[in-house]
DNA sequence: GTCAACAATACTGTTGACAACTTTGTGTGC
DNA sequence: GCACACAAAGTTGTCAACAGTATTGTTGAC
């Protein structure tokens, strides 16, 4: 009973994986577009990344179990490298490791999603505050923009993949002009682990607009140079999402 | 002697603590508590976990230089566990490793301090929210008595070490009711990073019977069962040591 | 006397082999 | 037929030796 549970849906999903690694595999870019950063060999995989962003996917569904040698063995690393790897992600929450029984992907409870949304609440409140008051308020006027025209559209069309797209890269641009480096590594340690929830939760009916409406507001107060207000606006916007979530809990995990 | 620069301030302290490792150095007791949590063999020191008791105390100071062979030497484990407990180091932003350089105690840096501080403020402000949600009124109540009797005593006697022995288990009760593991983890992160910071800030002028009076409001909130003044009064706290830290950079780093 | 090139040293990074543990499979007794 | 004990396989944890790189010390030329 309790093997049965450890890799419950698709483990042969991570086996196709195993033997095809260099194939287009979409999210597979991570791999490239994360090494050329540190000047490494190529020969050197990133093996902490890529499996970060299998975790992401779900390629690797909560609850696998990620051996040591089998990893080893497709990056053509000695295990040790893999090692290494698997404590960066247990530091990061995204991997449990029990002494003597290996690493296994972390299982998002409900009461630990509740945690992490906490947390996300106050700090990318924190985040606008620090954008709106670090930042140009031409680059805010831009985003607002494309939010009112173009972002509308998306949504009005079901176009959430572009939707999610150009969010996620105006939530890029509100991290960077932070200018806070400790801020944004929680922030993407975070993220890394609720990935795949921020997916479920945006096609939810009723999200998507809502959400949109949010970041407007959000934005307007960037653009005025509001930063309690803006860190306000961002905090309800993150407490609305949580209440989606809450409320589809049981679809969603 | 090549490790006279690698240690600038101070290298014979490092040293010292080398060649005398178990000698009653006061916080040496968290090697000896923080082991017996898992049921680990008496013959497995806590390499992180005193290290890091040994940054916090700045008994090794920024910009000490960590060389592996030595510390496998000092604690008669092979130098791979060393490595690994670098690693754990290097994840929670306690040391910084420069590749075939080795592993220096990262620097504080003002801008960096800030960075902190901004986190801080609402990570503390959140854990004071929660705690007045979570916790039991009664509980509060008694440490207000607390702060608002032999606190004050402790302050006007100048007896800061007990006025931080006590503040710091109060801060411990409520990161403890807040029930939040993500937000215990993170604020312990900072804590580790700023901790002689802490102590450095409350031995200024005037900053203890302001923190006192502050945390004394804070209190009073809670007893209230008021959490989002709560929040507020303690974020408010939070930048007044800020800003005194500020004012006094100069002595302080 | 100062600077540059070179050799020696000491450190980090890497690897494969070994040991300890957990799990799985098999066989025996009730 | 079920439960327990035992053996085998596989996995993780540990270790010491090896290779690569940066630093230090020395020598020689200008």
């Amino acid at each position: 009973m309790p093997t049965q549970r450890s890799a419950p849906p698709r483990s042969d999903a991570a086996s196709r994986a195993r033997s095809a690694p260099r194939t287009a595999a979409g999210h597979d870019q991570d791999e490239a577009a994360a090494a050329p950063a540190g000047r490494k060999q190529a020969g050197r995989p990133d093996i902490a990344g890529t499996l970060r962003s299998r975790i992401a996917t779900h390629e690797l569904p909560p609850g696998s179990k990620l051996a040591e040698s089998e990893l080893a063995l497709e990056f053509s690393v000695p295990r040790s490298r893999v090692r290494e790897a698997l404590a960066v992600l247990e530091q990061r929450g995204l991997v449990e490791r029990i002494p003597n029984r290996g690493a296994v992907v972390m299982r998002l409870e409900p009461s630990l999603v509740a945690s992490l949304y906490d947390i996300r609440e106050v700090l990318e409140g924190l985040c606008a505050r620090l954008a709106t008051l670090h930042g140009q308020r031409e680059r805010w006027q831009h985003a607002l923009t494309h939010f009112k025209g173009p972002m509308v559209a998306h949504v009005a069309a079901g176009r959430l993949d572009d939707y999610i797209r150009d969010y996620e890269a105006f939530r890029t641009e509100m991290v960077e002009a932070s200018a806070n480096p400790v801020l944004r590594e929680m922030l993407d340690s975070i993220l890394e682990r609720t990935q795949m929830l921020i997916r479920r939760i945006i096609i939810l009916p009723g999200r998507a607009e809502l959400g949109l409406a949010e970041h407007t507001a959000v934005l307007e107060a960037m653009v005025a140079g509001d930063a309690d207000r803006a860190e306000a606006l961002r905090r309800q916007n993150m407490r609305s999402a949580r209440t989606f979530f809450e409320r589809y809990q049981k679809y969603i995990l």
